[in-house]
DNA sequence: GGCCATACCTAGACAGTCTAGGTATGAAGT
DNA sequence: ACTTCATACCTAGACTGTCTAGGTATGGCC
């Protein structure tokens, strides 16, 4: 369970560049150490949203014969970003100081 | 909005000893300094939530006219939390590495 | 040909949170 | 006496995000 936090997680993925859907859920997996093994039904409608939202930019394009569909950030992605990690920090503040957890 | 960590917040502020629910839903403000401004609709039915998995008792007290429902870990409470704060750990390390924020 | 990994998709179920109401008491001000 | 505010509890239904469970299609390997 991601815990609303998808956006976050999928918009940091893809501050390091362009990546097609699948290509994102392998690298939540990675970098997290198996920790959000995301299945494709949590992955695909979030990025659905965030495109609608212009937070993200998609194109199709053609890999050895398969398709796949490649998001990027927007400057707005990125301004929105910026703002949910800040949000994510706070947050996690918070949440030690009324629950005493040390992170 | 507290993103499926109320179990963890509400279970936090017990850890000090017993306390109310309109007095748990103030020490939640006070402790994170507002960021967890909750209303009574979504810390009502959780309290009802953990009492019903076993992980709260509560009884009434008559304070000065006014009747209260005091809340209070149970042992496998105690046992949840400790659990859940792993959990939380774990979760904000995770999200650390996915999103490269730093907390 | 069969199977697995890759790669996309959606409908509907489910769970947790929030909105928006409701009741009742006590204290303080007019 | 009346009003208003803070305290203190409650629930039904709306909403949102995640997950389950299906579906399609291609390429590589045995």
């Amino acid at each position: 369970m991601i815990r609303g936090n998808l956006d976050l997680l999928v918009m940091g993925v893809l501050q390091g560049g362009a990546l097609h859907g699948y290509g994102i859920i392998d690298e939540l997996r990675r970098r997290s150490d198996d920790t959000f093994d995301l299945p494709e039904g949590t992955v695909y409608p979030a990025l659905h949203r965030l495109e609608r939202a212009g937070l993200l930019t998609s194109r199709w394009q053609q890999q050895a014969g398969r398709r796949r569909r490649v998001y990027e950030l927007t400057p707005k992605g990125r301004a929105e970003l910026a703002h949910k990690k800040d949000e994510w920090r706070m947050f996690v503040a918070a949440v030690g100081r009324v629950a005493g957890v040390t992170t």
